[in-house]
DNA sequence: TCGATTTGCTTAAACGTTTAAGCATTATTT
DNA sequence: AAATAATGCTTAAACGTTTAAGCAAATCGA
């Protein structure tokens, strides 16, 4: 690479300090700098082609105006698409996103967080991994600025954004039930994270006594999600709630190969949507979640604890039925 | 933020010089350093929890060990696909990644571009968007190692990496020949980038004189492949070859709501694939792109880059085709 | 035994910024 | 006219590293 041009240079081409340089190029002291020379400098900037050097910049000021974003695992649409927004969001106020992905696993998460801090981001959102409690409570007590995203940890204080996961199943369940079906399958993962079982407990909380509810809870692979839904088709379930976008993909690959008429032999909904659903037979009955909403507002979140430290702030968006044709009558 | 720990504290704590830290820490002058004091300064730093300022450590080597990848739009799978494969490849060696996206505008890939290089990234990976040249001639000029993938400018020789076009357009042309498919149509972009325009050229060339080949170039909107799609089928097209998954994606929704019989009333093949396909009610056809050759080749190729300037290398791998049964005879 | 080498460490400058403090001028007040 | 204030700039230290150069003491070779 070519020489940079630094504050030197520029001193040095106009004949004053660097530091007048400096706060000419930041606007700092206006008024106690003459007209002319504010001007040469800031044409001699521009004819050097000059660009700070955030690097210097950061270790001056120890901001890096850098975010890391932690996913659980960028391969889902639904991470891919929050990455999308929050950088976005967060490219609005002046903020650059790192990105790593644990792949849900609790090691790779401490790994990447200790890169982001190596890297001196100036704060972090983060959706864990099950079991990474400590994670969360370390970086508390290190007084780091940090936001959960999407997944949470209730018994834990700290910034939150997510979704009401509780009352979103609520209204799929209800859904369901509105249109008479009331032996529904239940397809979720066999986890302990907080916003899955959140879901579940809606759904049940929604069905008390009444219907009849089969529940599956699932590793991650296609043969459980393929297994759980011969099971229920053989009981005759008459509709099935995916609790996840995954699971629902991988259910409706299922249903596709196997010719199960959607939604005269089986309802479907799930929860959380994805693109593929669009190429499906017929379309997919979702719970739709406010993405934009969740991802600008962890930002903004962050950035706020980032501005003043100690905030401690949860906020659960409402999550809304898209009713199509899966679930018709 | 709790103070956090400097060389300088543990200097202090063993009582001994910064230097004498750094060098025990970087593991340099081994043999020039008593065993005790050394393993004095590891402990130490393991106590107190030390972790590098890499900030600090960038300003002074003029390493950052970033990269910056620019996408071309990452809401394609493509875009999100490629971001995770160089984002690993990039961590095996040691490379954090910073992502943009340029959304197709020139105007963003320019900024995003200087913001990467403010940051002082190491070298840049480039999917850019058409009419881009003066970007690559520019950065050319300025020595800043990057690399092409994706997208090329074949007229501008730089490192680049990309998957040979034109090859493979011709594999899955000749696909459809082979299944007595002689009224093709062809859908691509009304574009001047060079991959799109490789894809034509392959299909068109090995049609040469014998078969009927229709070509509609359209923008990026559904209703321009639903009116392509309505024309080739009123004029009794046997195949569409869809130049892109976008593509594909628009006109399977399109043949889905219309109840196309693929594939007896119609051939589909399309270039790229996408996990959507699978929930289409019957398998795609399509040119399977090496993405992780992909993405593995233009790390690799820019870290050489950055070590030795003045690399030039262009690297073509090859796409084969994957049948299923939307050509089936 | 004495000069040369090796060993084990320190000093200090540098990377490119920011920013508090200081110092001449010039302008304003009394 | 002297004291005070405002203006326009500079000096220099600092952020946390790296690393060339230097220096004293111990060890070696003859």
């Amino acid at each position: 690479m070519k020489k940079t041009v630094s504050l030197k240079d520029i001193a040095a081409k106009v004949g004053v300090s660097t530091a007048l340089v400096s706060y000419v190029l930041n606007g700092k002291m206006e008024g106690r700098i003459s007209k002319e020379v504010a001007a040469r400098i800031k044409a001699v900037a521009k004819e050097l082609n000059y660009s700070p050097n955030q690097i210097a910049k950061s270790l001056k000021t120890n901001r890096t105006h850098t975010l890391g974003l932690l996913l659980a695992d960028i391969a889902n649409p639904f991470s891919s698409q929050i990455a999308r927004i929050v950088e976005n969001e967060a490219n609005k106020i002046g903020y650059t996103v790192i990105i790593g992905s644990s792949d849900e696993q609790v090691d790779k998460s401490r790994t990447l967080i200790e890169l982001f801090l190596n890297r001196q981001v100036d704060g972090l959102i983060l959706s864990l991994p099950d079991h990474s409690e400590e994670i969360v409570t370390d970086l508390k007590e290190r007084e780091i600025p940090f936001v959960l995203l999407d997944r949470y940890f209730p018994e834990i204080p700290c910034n939150t954004v997510a979704v009401d996961n509780y009352a979103a199943a609520k209204i799929a369940v209800k859904h369901l039930l509105d249109n008479k079906k009331s032996k529904i399958g239940l397809i979720n993962y066999d986890t302990s994270l907080a916003h899955l079982n959140e879901r579940l407990r809606g759904a049940v909380d929604i069905c008390q006594g009444n219907e009849m509810v089969g529940l599956v809870r699932l590793g991650h692979i296609q043969e459980d999600v393929e297994a759980a839904l011969k099971s229920f088709l053989a009981n005759n379930v008459e509709a099935i709630f995916f609790m996840s976008n995954l699971l629902a993909i991988s259910g409706l690959k299922y249903l596709n190969k196997h010719q199960i008429a959607i939604p005269e032999q089986l309802a479907v909904i799930a929860f959380d949507k994805t693109d593929a659903f669009d190429l499906f037979y017929t379309t997919i009955t979702y719970i739709n979640q406010p993405l934009s909403e969740l991802g600008a507002e962890a930002v903004n979140l962050l950035n706020e604890s980032i501005k003043r430290k100690g905030i401690n702030k949860t906020v659960y968006l409402k999550a809304e039925l898209v009713k199509q044709n899966s679930t018709a009558t």
